[in-house]
DNA sequence: CACCTATTTGTGAAATTTCACAAATAAGTG
DNA sequence: CACTTATTTGTGAAATTTCACAAATAGGTG
């Protein structure tokens, strides 16, 4: 009976629907079908059993990203991922889950997506698991098929996005004209994020990254693309004009590519939010300069995001190749330097701190864990020794500039 | 018996010092002869009448400055350039000063030197100026011959400083090795200071700036040249490596050109103090820089005297440069601007007083004739509005760079 | 070691800044 | 004009910073 029943799957199903449906009625359980990255391919029909997850995940045509988050933490992706076999799912509340089994879609070893089963009246039993494996292994071709679709689709888009990262396209009205064909409702303001790794990026980490790009929910990234080190997004946020959304999203986005799949040498960066589509390449332009000087700032200094927060580390390029070219370090930082050294004292270190804490001498002295009228007197050494009035704004300016210059030069 | 006397000095004198001794023992008092630029060239012995302002005369060579200073304000020295007349000075005892008479050396209306004697035991006649008349127009001929002398040896030095300037000259120790034979007393360090003019520089104008140059005996000036818009110095400071002798002589000199010969569109700057004359190509660049950033400071900024001095403002030109190039303005002061526009305030002014008052509100206000609390309210709304925090020294080290860039832009 | 100077820390009063609140004024809107 | 909202100014208490002074400590020198 086995033996004959492994053999239900053998036939043609016209549509996904109509396999979803087959497998539902077999089974007795709704059934969706996502692809690799947790979009809805196609659910099963008459359910008489669902559950919230089920409705959202049909409703957004995706799934919710907190379910995809719990599941990931329960470490149940993380099972279906590493064997590709069904695993049974005990209900979790807290997200509207009801019990249910998952069986990953897999081809050599590649994901390419998952089937859902939510239970019925019945348990589910051994046999059940086995026929809902045999369904995955159906499923393979229908989804190769769905995917090569896909592919297709993506590659004019790729050119496309290529074409106005170079800013090939002049027309803004075109573009505009192009992209409604692809977005229906016209993006308001988009920004490019770019992702660069430290080594070339494989398959596997680019589909890592994909997965995570697109079950995070907080932005809606328009098009992606993948160079030998870089990946290129233009991300429309939910709230118009706010970068917020992308902050949250960038963050989350690091913190789960660490969590998840261990990848954490990916510098990240992006450039000012535009509503103009011609303004994609400066926004492109900017991204690459926060990746550039996070390149070199030190490393004890938070990474920048946004092209915006850059502040005066935006010129930091030009400012550091006059340097270089006049072969001039700061007069006053040399001699800090030399006194430091002649006699042993960390006025330079402490003169940085004081700067870098806003001039607020409480808190300067806290950070170098040294009593407050300590560094007042440091402070005043410091302004007889290189001759600076530390209440003078320009030449704190100066001082803090040259000194966050040095901390660049050498990297 | 007039016409017979008016002969007197028709014979030839082997040296000037003989000359002086003539008219001495002829006027009956001491006699000392000056260059244009109040340097001792000669003086009488025997003399049984002397006054303090005369031995200091001799001995430091030249008038001493606080004597021409007076000799000035007493509206002397001018008489003396505007009519080629003896003129008679009463005593002036705050500078030592005894009573006495003076002529200029004049020759085509241009002041060659001065011949000064002191009153003796008798007053001075008509006829005793009549014969100092006499005795400055021979005195033409000695000090042509004098200075034609001394022009040649100017010309060689004017050539060796041009090579420093320019950097030609390698050698340290050959550099050295040259200086000795002009300054007996090696200089211990020295820097360049540039004036520059706003139209060509006449001989006039370059008499007169020499003058004061050489009068000031603030700095030691080593060598001196003179370009289309520009002269250029190499100073000694009396106090060795300090840079406060050359301030005050600056000061004086701008104050007195303006004063004295009605100058004032004279731009001033001076590279950094060295002890190495290889270097003096490099004081050279930084003096050019220094007025190079003082013509596009706006014009209610204080200029900058000193290389060491202009901090930030170094940079100007780079950064200015790639602004200029990616066609950037800040964003936060660009949205500012338009919200001051939309809404008819002054919140990029207030900001901007704000950062340059270092953060201080009372000072800002009151550099504004408002209320603290008004500032502080201003300065609420620009952190909300440009989403800046006013107490991070990045943010406002940034926002002040910027907007000083926009100050120098537009020049 | 004694001695001198530079530096660090502690203490507390005086000066200054911050902050909340309220009143007055200005500015914009239907 | 009435009404609302934004801005300015005033007031005073609370919090914070500054400052002077003294004591303790460290470092270097003869």
């Amino acid at each position: 009976m086995e033996n004959n029943l492994s053999h239900i799957f053998e036939r043609t199903f016209s549509s996904l629907e109509e396999f979803a449906d087959f497998i539902s009625e077999t089974l007795e359980g709704p059934v969706t079908i996502e692809d690799r990255n947790h979009r809805l391919l196609a659910y099963s029909t008459h359910e008489k059993y669902t559950d919230e997850a089920r409705v959202s995940t049909i409703i957004g045509r995706r799934v919710p990203e907190k379910v995809i988050n719990k599941l990931w933490r329960k470490g149940i992706i993380p099972t279906l991922h590493e064997k590709a076999e069904p695993v049974q799912i005990p209900e979790i509340t807290e997200i509207g889950l009801g019990s249910r089994m998952a069986v990953s879609i897999t081809k050599n070893n590649d994901v390419l997506g998952y089937i859902w089963i939510i239970e019925g009246n019945r348990a589910f039993t051994e046999h059940d698991a086995f026929l809902l494996k045999e369904a995955a292994n159906k499923a393979v071709t229908q989804l190769q098929q769905v995917q090569s679709r896909t592919k297709e689709q993506e590659r004019s888009r790729q050119e496309y996005f290529w074409r106005l990262l170079t800013g090939d396209l002049q027309n803004e009205h075109a573009i505009q004209e192009q992209l409604s064909t692809w977005f229906p409702s016209m993006p308001n303001s988009a920004a490019v994020i770019v992702l660069e790794a430290n080594e070339e990026i494989t398959d596997t980490m680019d589909k890592n990254i994909t997965y995570l790009i697109t079950t995070s929910q907080k932005v809606k990234v328009l098009f992606k693309t993948r160079e030998q080190h870089t990946i290129i997004l233009l991300a429309e946020p939910l709230q118009p004009q706010s970068k917020e959304g992308i902050r949250w999203f960038l963050q989350d986005f690091m913190l789960l590519l660490e969590e998840r799949f261990g990848v954490s040498t990916i510098e990240v960066g992006c450039g000012r939010l535009n509503s103009s589509f011609m303004a994609v390449k400066d926004s492109y332009m900017e991204a690459m300069e926060v990746i550039h000087v996070n390149r070199r700032l030190p490393l004890h200094r938070k990474s920048f995001l946004f092209y915006d927060e850059l502040g005066f580390y935006r010129y930091a390029d030009s400012l550091i190749k006059q340097k270089r070219q006049e072969n001039l370090t700061d007069p006053a930082i040399t001699t800090l330097e030399q006194y430091d050294i002649t006699h042993n004292r960390e006025l330079l270190k402490s003169l940085t701190v004081f700067l870098q804490n806003d001039g607020n001498m409480r808190k300067a002295a806290n950070a170098l864990h040294i009593h407050v009228n300590t560094m007042a007197y440091r402070m005043n050494r410091v302004e007889e020794i290189i001759n600076v009035d530390l209440n003078n704004a320009y030449q704190k300016l100066s001082l803090l500039l040259e000194i966050s210059l040095e901390e660049l030069k050498d990297r």
